[in-house]
RNA sequence: GGGUUAGUAGCUCAGCCGGUAGAGCAGCGCCCUUUUAAGGCGAAGGUCGCGGGUUCGAAUCCCGCCUGACCCA
């Protein structure tokens, strides 16, 4: 990078990178002893025994600096919070010369003893302080006050999405709220991890790269293997895999992985998303019902400390039992038809009644799938399982023990978003090769979407799947929906975005 | 893909019925040994997203493009 590009703050970090080195400082140093987090010290300080800190060793980035002549404050921040730091000039005369090229944004390590200053700040009073990375970029700087009534207001808030995005670790250094957004999703996966794995399920990892697609209806990524000169798909589902793990003797496995979905981009989906995905074997999708309901309820208690949150304006209890229903009552509820065993005109005949648009490309699933989208999912704001799906929309799902020409499948909706789907899974391979040779069927007709014969997975039906199971749980959205997020791009680090033109 | 809207200093924003830019914070210099949106004084800092056009003159008006946000299909 050449210096046209760069300005004069950063011209002047780097000047400063050059005095600090000239007087025998490295900028960058190997290690530094830390014995305590600031939020140890801010909330176990303690008036009556403040020896308890009479020598602490903290490290952070340099988040504000108040200079008053012969002494001066600073805030530090590390993972757990900022502490602010109290610095004496005629205590360490040769180090204030050297604070005065410190800046915004560089990383330091300070020992001290910890002390309430006059306005009742618990701070760190320095005995030493050394530079530990020298920051050649300026910060974004949000001021930070505390009203009346203890609420905290921030000023010049850094808040450009395309910059947060972009630079996300700005974002994490500035904005607090979204260290603790991610925060808490590290927390809620680590506790989805630690329910199944306590209840002895397998967490497994399988293939990203696959000849083969499947599992989902969704267009792929393609990528090329050049050693084999064959290409491979970016999995779009993990479901195949896990089946095959349940065939080969595993009685219960899950896997948290990304999922990749060529489409477009906006503020729900990104090309690549994470998904839990669940079988356990000898079991029935009411189970996982069960299972389902209670994962998520004790995921909110334990991020919210309360199952009763609020979403997106709407008041939302995640108390169970949640409510189940069965996909054609909803229908009859929302829409005053009973839809059940309608022919495709039929179907077509009362969307238009609804005012729903179709046109004659459209079978009278993907009718049913308007009609419900439109009518039915918007007001499913309550968790809500809907049950028992159309055969023709589950390929994957097993026929429904007591009614024709349904399955045992059950999607779970909260705020009007689909945020798990479930099944009893299919394990008669003759009638999973007579769907998927349906699914080519339409896909020859069109459909993009729809899903390719897989023999090595029949192959491995043939050989025999117990009984099983199968839970597929977005956890981004279930992220969204415990964090208060309704943009899916603010609970990943990383979302996609339009490549930066120059 | 369509509509609405935004892009001005490192950050947050004002200026937009045309006359070549302004504030706060950050940064710089001086003063200040318990401050906390620290304070006081002073001096800086900008191809006004990019490219065309209209005009004597464009951040401002027109067209195209890029990137974001929101809504719709």
């Amino acid at each position: 990078m050449s210096d046209i590009q760069k300005n004069d703050q950063e011209l002047r970090r780097e000047e400063e990178l050059h005095l600090l080195e000239q007087s025998g400082v490295n900028a960058y140093p190997y290690s530094y002893n830390k014995t305590h987090n600031a939020i140890d010290i801010l909330n176990n300080f303690d008036d009556n025994s403040p020896e308890l800190f009479a020598e602490v060793s903290i490290a952070g980035r340099i988040m504000s600096i108040r200079k008053m002549g012969k002494a001066s404050f600073f805030h530090i921040l590390d993972q757990s919070g900022k502490i602010q730091v109290y610095l004496k000039k005629d205590e360490l005369p040769e180090f204030y010369e050297q604070f005065k090229l410190l800046d915004i944004g560089d990383i330091v390590g300070v020992s001290g003893f910890g002390f309430r200053t006059k306005t009742g700040e618990v701070s760190v009073h320095a005995k030493n302080v050394e530079l530990l990375c020298k920051s050649l970029k300026p910060l974004p700087v949000a001021k930070e006050e505390i009203d009346e009534d203890g609420n905290k207001i921030i000023h010049d808030a850094f808040a450009d999405k395309e910059l947060r995005y972009r630079r996300r670790y700005m974002d994490l250094i500035v904005n607090a709220n979204v260290r603790e957004t991610f925060l808490k999703r590290t927390k809620i996966v680590t506790y989805i991890r630690r329910f199944l794995d306590g209840m002895g399920y397998l967490e497994v990892d399988t293939p990203t790269l696959q000849p083969l697609y499947g599992g989902a209806s969704a267009r792929p990524f393609i990528t090329h293997h050049n050693a084999l000169d064959v290409e491979f798909y970016l999995r779009i589902a993990l479901e195949l895999y896990l089946k095959r793990l349940i065939v080969g003797g595993f009685e219960g496995v899950y896997e948290i992985g990304k999922n990749f979905r060529n489409e477009g981009m906006d503020r729900t989906h990104n090309p690549e998303f994470s998904m839990l995905e669940l079988y356990v074997a000898y079991k029935d999708y009411m189970w996982m019902l069960d299972l389902t309901e209670q994962m998520i309820h004790e995921a909110c208690l334990m991020a919210n400390g309360t199952a009763e949150i609020e979403y997106d304006g709407n008041k939302i209890s995640l108390e169970r039992p949640f409510r189940r229903a069965k996909m054609f009552d909803l229908y009859k509820e929302h829409t005053g038809f009973d839809l059940k065993g309608k022919t495709r005109d039929e179907l077509a005949e009362i969307a238009a009644k609804l005012n729903i648009h179709t046109d004659k490309t459209m079978s009278s699933m993907k009718v049913l799938d308007e009609i419900f989208k439109e009518k039915v999912e918007p007001h499913l704001i309550q968790p809500t399982f809907v049950l028992d799906y159309p055969v023709e929309m589950s390929p994957l799902a097993k026929k429904h023990r007591a009614e024709e020409g349904l399955v045992e499948r059950f999607e779970l909706f909260i705020n009007g978003a689909e945020m798990a789907n479930c099944f009893s899974e299919l394990n008669d391979p003759r009638d999973q090769r007579a769907r998927l040779e349906e699914q080519a069927k339409n896909r020859a007709a069109g459909d993009d979407e729809a899903m390719v014969v897989d023999e090595d997975f029949l192959l491995a039906l043939e050989v025999g799947m117990p009984p099983t199971a199968g839970l597929g749980l977005g956890i981004d959205r279930m992220v969204m929906l415990l964090t208060g997020e309704t943009s899916i791009r603010d609970v990943l680090f990383f979302p996609h975005l339009k490549p930066e033109k120059k």
